[in-house]
DNA sequence: ATTAGCACTGTCAACCATTGAGTGCCAAAA
DNA sequence: TTTTGGCACTCAATGGTTGACAGTGCTAAT
């Protein structure tokens, strides 16, 4: 009973079910591929495979299908992501070159993605964490409203209206924006919300209540500016295989649509030295994502930012792990100019 | 065959469906309703209504279901919407008032209106379509890199950053910004791409280059700010009852995905006296969201801007339409502001 | 115009028997 | 010791039958 078969068996097994969604037995197994021996041998090494808890009959008598842990040593026996090809690589490139902006960049990104791996893809904006704050503008828009724009070097830009009692002449906004500039700019954004409240207690009278409201939005903006907003695009992927599975759809729906689950999901992936993180199953907890798996990788600067995507565990790892892989690549280097 | 009497079987018809998702008989609805006739009565006018093509029997010999045309004339026979309990209305006050950013009211409020109708809520951003530049702004953000502000009226306030080929020194950047501002400021937005190609060919040579791209970004602002975002949000409550009817929530997703149909939807529909526009299933248009029907409204200056939700045929209509009225009345207030 | 009564129709659930794919195990072969 | 062929067994899926049931349409009486 050899181990090399038994892998052999194991990967055939989850390239079977993945592609046909139905449990397979030992003498369809014997049919599609090419091992060696006959039926009987492949049962005796199922019998082993589900003794190890890697694949489980749903009922005592027909085929098997993998597990979690039956789909994550598949996953961690490829040994390479597989690359695109070349048309599919061109196909990225020509899509994400068309952006002209960080949003519309993030948007193409989530779609192509969605489109490439027929999966929900999800994608988080380029983290601020290590990025400084590279300028701040205040801008007077009429009457007593002013416009803090706020632009951290991670390439989106902020923006908060705010209120103050009494329209500020020119010099006086000139003074408060030189500065609040002084104060704030070049720092890392954490330090922000300090530079800030430094800065009020250094005001003149006149620019004291004008100072004071710019002072909380910047420690505001500096706070959302963390909290990464999430897009994603391909939820009606998600109805396409709510048939074959009792995945029932709107549990994770929810769950997509509660960002902050996503979020610190994504935060917590680890990705390894393929450079992309696989999570699979509820990997010991049972969240609506439960029957859900993620393939997600990092992009830009450290690999810092998240995008992946979200699929059922029954799921074609090899090309969603290369399709990820890919995007993230070429994002970031869209990004990088 | 009293006429009044017949519309009173059809509401109850309705009424009694939309709870209990089941077809209803003569039977049942003597014995939940006080009609002060027999089954046998009710019958007749039910074969009456069917003639008239407002209900229909899915099968030879079971209740009947209202059509879409029966949910039309049932929704045109409601007077009067109903007004929100107090409780509610305090709720959505509380709720809208926390917001500090166009981008977070509407969020909040497609949150908001998604977990009152238990439907899909969605919300158009205020349309730019009538509104007017109030600022522009140019501001280095370090090496030849420069970032535009635009910030039409009607508040939300859009960026972008353009490269020049060599780094212009403060007071040229000051010149440029002149002259930008005295061109288009304060212009409707449609005449922006016109000033500043009218711009370009006044500036002096050195500045040229850096005017065009400014030029160009502010034309592309002008139009993409046209291009009204849509959000949305309860998209877990399609999943809720896909399993009533056979309502498909695969395509329903991708319409609301593809949002540039949506948003033609919801600029087609015409609101009546009461407040809302309800658009009842494919309306002579077969598309996606045949099965589907939108209850909307305009909120804003002019009720130009709509936001609504969409639901299955089978939906609660009274209380649906009382939410998204009163929704976006709290959010034209606060937008007022 | 309304009602009571009755025959008719179609759905639904329950209940078989049958089929078939696939397993587990054992004894024989390699 | 591993592999193989054979055989009995299990269980899901299928399809046909049946009886209850809900509801209708029609007709005759009020």
């Amino acid at each position: 009973m050899s181990q090399p078969r038994r892998a052999e068996i194991l990967r055939a097994i989850v390239e079977d079910y993945v592609h046909s969604r139905e449990p397979v037995g030992s003498k369809a197994l014997v049919e599609r591929h090419q091992l060696g021996v006959s039926s009987a041998t492949v049962r005796n090494d199922m019998a082993a495979l589900e003794e190890d808890g890697l694949i489980v009959a749903p009922h005592t008598s027909s085929g098997r299908i993998p597990t979690d842990k039956g789909y994550r040593t598949f996953v961690d026996q490829i040994a390479s992501v597989r690359p695109l090809s070349s048309p599919q690589k061109r196909a990225i490139q020509s899509f994400l070159d068309g952006a002209d902006d960080l949003d519309d960049a993030m948007e193409r990104t989530v779609r192509l993605l969605a489109q490439l791996t027929h999966q929900v893809a999800v994608i988080q904006y380029p983290a601020a964490s290590g990025t400084t704050l590279r300028h701040v503008e205040l801008v007077d828009v009429g009457g007593t409203s002013l416009l803090v724009v706020f632009i951290p070097t991670s390439g989106r830009v902020l923006q908060r209206i705010v209120e103050v009692s009494r329209a500020l002449p020119e010099h006086e906004l000139m003074e408060l924006r030189a500065r609040v500039l002084a104060s704030v700019m070049g720092r890392p954004l954490q330090d922000v919300p300090a530079g800030a409240s430094n800065l009020v207690r250094q005001l003149p009278p006149e620019l004291a209540e004008a100072g004071t409201v710019v002072a909380e939005a910047l420690a505001s903006l500096a706070a959302s500016s963390e909290d990464h907003r999430l897009v994603m695009a391909g939820t009606a992927n998600l109805a396409r295989f709510s048939g074959d599975f009792a995945l029932s759809i709107g549990p994770v729906l929810e769950a997509l649509e509660e960002q902050v689950v996503m979020l610190r999901l994504l935060s917590e992936m680890q990705q390894d030295v393929r450079g992309v993180a696989v999570r699979i199953g509820s990997d010991s907890t049972d969240d609506p994502l439960a029957e859900t798996s993620v393939v997600a990788t990092g992009y830009g600067p450290e690999s810092v930012s998240k995008l992946g995507v979200v699929g059922p565990t029954r799921m074609d790892y090899p090309s969603t792990m290369a399709a990820v892989r890919a995007v993230a690549r070429y994002l970031s280097h869209t990004l990088g100019e």
